[in-house]
DNA sequence: AACGATTTTAGAATCAGTATAATATTCTTA
DNA sequence: TAAGAATATTATACTGATTCTAAAATCGTT
């Protein structure tokens, strides 16, 4: 485990958010104002191989990365832009018997109003 | 409707298949050699502002467009790198229960085997 | 401490997608 | 159906995200 490493890991748990790889080299930088914007993608990269986090796409294409490997449910509030997570029990079972795969994992991404947004409007 | 704009729906219509907008480049190409990568682009994003086709994620975080504008979710064989379409009835319904959200719309990507390759290795 | 293996670094390179501005096409409407 | 405005196309330059490269630093083991 290099101070790298452990830095990035440290940032990623820090927070609820689902950043960017540009955010978390600047979070990174913070703590370790050498480390180098491909020691972050190599890493994340690595942690994902590792299963330890998970790569997800974000509203325009460019990736975000979630502190957990679990896959679950994420919804893109298009009013206060925050990302939610949410599950939905034995999905990927729901899953199976709509596709009749062998279903590995998932990525649900969910546009809409969030209940916070949604109760302010109403 | 300019010839472009036609040849590239065409293209779309013409296959089941989830192109990338290179694809769509190359395949509009044999057809009007003349078009541009821009028009493509342009023309793509035109479209799914129209609400006539979709943009997806494709596995590598690449756009790929589905010729439905309608959500469902996609299969990716990870043995055949296929990508098969399937819905679950009454989804946004199901998601809305589990997020407390206004649903608007979602992607639902799974990765796993496909039901012809699952056959194949049994 | 020495060694090979692994990681980090800075910066160059690549790739998907967007912006620009000149040219061409399409769409009225007379 | 010709004129002129509006819109679309084109080639190319540019941006931003990510990957590659090769040298330097660090790590783990003896």
């Amino acid at each position: 485990m290099t101070r790298q490493r452990a830095v990035i890991l440290e940032v990623m748990r820090s927070d609820m958010c689902h950043h960017t790889a540009e955010e978390i080299f600047s979070l990174a930088k913070e703590k370790l104002p050498s480390i180098s914007r491909a020691t972050v993608y190599n890493n994340l990269k690595a942690l994902e191989e590792e299963q330890l986090i998970r790569r997800i796409n974000g509203e325009d294409g460019t990736a975000r990365y979630d502190k957990s490997y679990i896959p679950h449910g994420h919804l893109f509030c298009s009013s206060c832009k925050k990302i939610y997570d949410f599950s939905i029990p034995d999905f990927s079972q729901t899953i199976s018997g709509y596709t009749d795969a062998l279903i590995d994992s998932y990525e649900l991404s969910v546009r809409g109003i969030c209940h916070v947004c949604k109760a302010r409007k109403e």
